[in-house]
DNA sequence: AAAACCCACAACCGCGATCGG
DNA sequence: GCCGATCGCGGTTGTGGGTTT
C-alpha cells in the first residue's frame, strides 16, 4: 500500500516558513498549547499540515532552543554519545540543553562525520580506517557479540520508552541500561554488588549528566581495583566515553584516569578499540558470554544454554553444519578455516551464522527483565 | 560577471510505536 | 482486540547563500 505524505494531501504549502507563519504557530502555541497538532493548521490559520507545524514548533520555535554554533564541549559530547550509541540523535539531543536531534544530526552529518573522517578515523565505527583495513583479514574470527549488540539494540529502545515511573527521562533509562551487567564480564558477585551500588548512586546524583555518569562509572572500576581494559572493554565500546583511559592491548593492566568533561580533548580520544576483536587471541575464550560449546550451541557465562532450547539449537547446528562443512568443534575455527574465501563469502557466512544462532536465541530472551 | 560547485540547515518522508474510540 | 489517528524518530532531500573557477 502507497502512504501518501500527509502534507500532499489538500496540496498544503511545504516550501519554507516565513515570518508570519511562525507567528502564526507562535500564538497557536501560547493558546492552545502542544498537546494537539492535528487542529493546529485550522485553528492557527495556515495552510499546513499538523505534523510540518509541529515540526516547525519542535526544530526552530521551541523558546528553549539554542541557536547559536555548537560549542567545543558540545562537539565533544556529541562524538562521544554517538560512539556509544550510535546515530540515536534523540538521545544525544537530551544531553545537550537548546539543541533538538534535527540540529544534532545535522551538526553531525556536515562537520563531525567530515571531521573525523579527514582524521582518518571511521565515523560510523570510530576506528581508524587503516585499522578497519587491517581488520579484513580477520574478519573471520569475530567473536561471538550477540548479547551485547541485542540486548544494547533492545534496551536503547526500551529505555528511550521507558514509562516515567521508572525513569523520570531518557538520559536516566539510558545510563541504567549501561549497567555494569551488560558493561562488564560478571566476574563475580563482590564486583558486580559493588558496582551496581555505585552506579545507582551516581544516577541519583546526576540524572541527566549521562556523561558525567559514565565517568563515574570508570571511577568504580578503578576503585574496584580491575583493569580497565579486561572488565568493560571487551564488551562496549568503552573508549568513546572514556576516551582519556590510556591501554595497551600487549599489556596485562591498564591504567586508567579520569578527566573533567569540560576540559580539552584530542581527536585521538576518539579513536575506538576495536569494539569486537579481542586484542589477544586467547581473550576469544574469555569473552564467554556467548561462546560456542563443543556442540556448538550458544552459552551464557558458562551456562549452557541447551536446557532452555536444546532442540532448536541441535536443528540449527546440524543446519548450519550441514550447510557449511563445519571443520572443528566452533565456529571461530570454521571461520579461520574460510581464509581462502573470498570477503564478500566471509561476510555471507558470519551473516547466517548470525541468523542460524545468535537471532533465534536473541528471540528468546524477555523482552523486558 | 556568471556558471558551477559546495555547504549548512530547514523541511520532509516513511516507518514503528502509542493512543484512544 | 481492532483499527485509524497521531506522535516521535532517523534518514533523506531541497533550498538558499557562500565560494570557487
Amino acid at each position: 500500500m502507497v502512504r501518501i505524505p500527509s502534507c500532499d494531501k489538500l496540496n498544503l504549502k511545504r516550501d519554507l516558513w516565513t515570518a508570519e507563519e511562525d507567528a502564526k504557530i507562535l500564538a497557536y502555541v501560547s493558546k492552545h498549547g502542544t498537546s494537539n497538532w492535528t487542529s493546529a493548521p485550522k485553528k492557527a490559520g495556515l495552510r499546513r499540515c499538523g505534523k510540518s507545524c509541529r515540526l516547525r514548533w519542535t526544530n526552530y520555535l521551541r523558546p528553549d532552543l539554542k541557536h547559536q554554533n555548537f560549542t567545543s564541549q558540545e562537539e565533544e559530547l556529541i562524538i562521544r554519545l554517538h560512539a556509544a550509541i550510535g546515530s540515536r540523535w534523540a538521545i544525544i539531543a537530551q544531553q545537550l540543553p537548546g539543541r533538538t536531534d534535527n540540529d544534532v544530526k545535522n551538526y553531525w552529518n556536515t562537520k563531525l562525520r567530515r571531521k573525523l573522517s579527514e582524521m582518518g578515523i571511521d565515523p560510523v565505527t570510530h576506528k581508524p580506517f587503516s585499522q578497519i583495513l587491517a581488520d579484513y583479514g580477520n574478519i573471520g574470527g569475530l567473536p561471538r557479540s550477540t548479547k551485547r549488540i541485542g540486548s544494547l539494540s533492545r534496551e536503547l529502545k526500551t529505555s528511550a520508552y521507558m514509562k516515567p515511573e521508572h525513569h523520570s527521562n531518557s538520559a536516566q533509562g539510558l545510563v541504567d541500561l549501561l549497567t555494569p551487567s551488560m558493561l562488564l564480564p560478571e566476574t563475580g558477585p563482590v564486583m558486580d554488588q559493588s558496582m551496581n551500588a555505585n552506579v545507582h548512586q551516581v544516577n541519583n546524583n546526576h540524572p541527566l549528566n549521562l556523561l558525567a555518569q559514565l565517568q563515574a562509572m570508570q571511577r568504580v572500576t578503578e576503585a574496584s581495583h580491575c583493569t580497565f581494559n579486561e572488565q568493560i572493554q571487551p564488551h562496549f565500546y568503552t573508549q568513546s566515553y572514556l576516551p582519556s583511559s590510556s591501554s595497551s592491548s600487549s599489556s596485562s593492566t591498564t591504567t586508567v584516569t579520569c578527566r573533567n568533561s569540560s576540559s580539552t580533548f584530542s581527536w585521538q580520544d576518539f579513536l575506538l578499540e576495536d569494539a569486537f576483536l579481542p586484542s589477544e587471541p586467547q581473550e576469544l575464550e574469555n569473552v564467554g558470554e556467548f561462546s560456542l560449546n563443543q556442540n556448538g550451541c550458544q552459552t551464557e557465562n558458562g551456562i549452557s544454554k541447551e536446557e532452555l532450547n536444546k532442540e532448536r539449537c541441535d536443528y540449527q547446528y546440524n543446519r548450519f553444519e550441514a550447510t557449511h562443512c563445519l571443520v572443528g568443534n566452533n565456529d571461530i575455527e570454521a571461520s579461520s578455516s574460510s581464509a581462502e574465501n573470498t570477503f564478500i563469502e566471509t561476510l555471507l557466512h558470519q551473516e547466517d551464522k548470525i541468523i542460524l544462532f545468535d537471532f533465534l536465541n536473541l528471540l528468546e530472551e524477555p523482552l523486558y527483565q
